[in-house]
DNA sequence: CGAACACTTGAACCTAATCAATGAGTGTGG
DNA sequence: CCACACTCATTGATTAGGTTCAAGTGTTCG
């Protein structure tokens, strides 16, 4: 395994916990961390275990999702390789508050809490570094929080899908495509709405010619139309 | 102003950012910081304004707002003296992302977002401090997301009122004041609905006992009523 | 005392949830 | 390789929860 440890190391270089990171540092600490595979829909850890330990994803990709007390779910994050997640509990709370399920075979590498605590403190950038990252996602947590207290579904499910985009989009040919399986509960789970809702939304907009749908699968078209709805850019009427 | 010099001094060392930091430590820090007041209904800074500074409140309240681009508003923070505010546009963005009025004539220190990052470096107590922070707004955050996408208004409304409770209750003769100016306008802002439907659900409240109500003010009399609400707990049917 | 502001209440309307039934795509085992 | 089972998705009908609009009632303050 020694020719995935040092591609693991270089990787880790990228990963945004690790930038600005010395060589000799990374070297340090990429040592400490434990390797964890998971195949497809298994579950790194659930909602409620006592939080140990804290990942960075290598390889596949990883659902977020939190369960409220009535049994109703929330789709939160999609993580891909080189980000961190399980990092919340780990920092502040005992317990996850949300189970990490993998969307394909994937590996991460963990570290204990305290180890992670410990090397905040011995090197500065790892902490400005995962503080950089909080105040993103306090940030992006907000927008949402705007968006599912002030707009209406469509726009709500136009944000959504722009976001994955911009966090999973690969072009292709006539596009760019989620690269992510998500079926209409996924997407109508991130939207606060029911997949019936995201269903009659998505094929209203795939007349428009702004998408493309099928199975688990959604192919934007019109970037631009969809920030149009949006924004609520309100087009002009051709009188 | 000596006087008041040494108490802030002193008042620092309990602000969430410098907890466990020495008193020579702490005596280096409160230099760097300049005072700033603002009267009661004036902005400490706008949404999307340059964001050079970051505060920490010492007397009075403030609100922190967000505007949508379609003119929409929502009250995402209360500030109480202690904590800190500003601080996500500091560390990560480069402009307030909500603007923040005072509730009440207030002070707060501030300090130049390079100087905070740099105290950071020098001080890995100050970041694991605002780390830990961070984390616990995530959760936060999260919560009320959950909220905002899965449960019908009234519950949304219990859920504010008792964090409200948990930030700015104060024990009162019959039950637990809401110790902040909040308009039904304020309390809609924050569930996410509309003044007439939290007027409405108030006083559906206060009919069963749950609530007291007046201008600008809310009094819980039964905390575990309302308890029962946010958390669905159907009472069984006495038949 | 009058004006501005916060709040209440009723009625109409509408978005999106819910329920129900059907259709399409995927995978498995005989 | 086809049939069957299963999951995912579509679509129509109905309904309810909440918004919106409108009118009116307190309260506070200059």
């Amino acid at each position: 395994m020694s020719e995935s440890n040092s591609a693991w190391l270089e990787a880790l270089r990228h990963a945004e916990l690790f930038h600005n990171l010395s060589a000799a540092d990374l070297a340090k600490i990429y040592p400490l961390a434990r390797t964890r595979q998971v195949e497809r829909d298994a579950f790194f850890f659930h909602q409620g275990d006592a939080a140990d330990l804290f990942y960075v994803l290598m390889a596949g990709q990883v659902k977020l999702t939190q369960l409220t007390s009535d049994g109703n779910q929330q789709l939160m994050r999609l993580i891909q390789p080189g980000e961190m997640f399980g990092g919340i509990a780990a920092l502040g709370n005992a317990a996850y508050p949300a189970s990490a399920q993998a969307a394909q075979d994937s590996t991460a590498l963990t570290w204990h809490t305290d180890t992670i605590l410990q090397l905040m403190e011995t090197h500065p950038r790892v902490a400005l570094n995962t503080i950089h990252h909080l105040a993103q996602r306090v940030q992006e947590l907000q927008q949402r929080n705007l968006e599912l207290a002030t707009e209406r579904v469509e726009r709500r499910i136009a944000h959504v899908l722009l976001r994955l985009v911009r966090a999973s989009g690969r072009k292709a040919e006539t596009g760019i495509l989620i690269d992510f399986p998500l079926s209409r509960q996924d997407i109508a789970e991130m939207s606060g709405t029911t997949l019936y809702t995201v269903s009659r939304t998505l094929n209203a907009w795939q007349q428009k010619g702004l998408v493309e749908i099928g199975r688990e699968r959604v192919l934007i078209c019109n970037p631009h139309g969809l920030v149009a709805i949006a924004e609520d850019l309100t087009l002009p009427p051709h009188a």
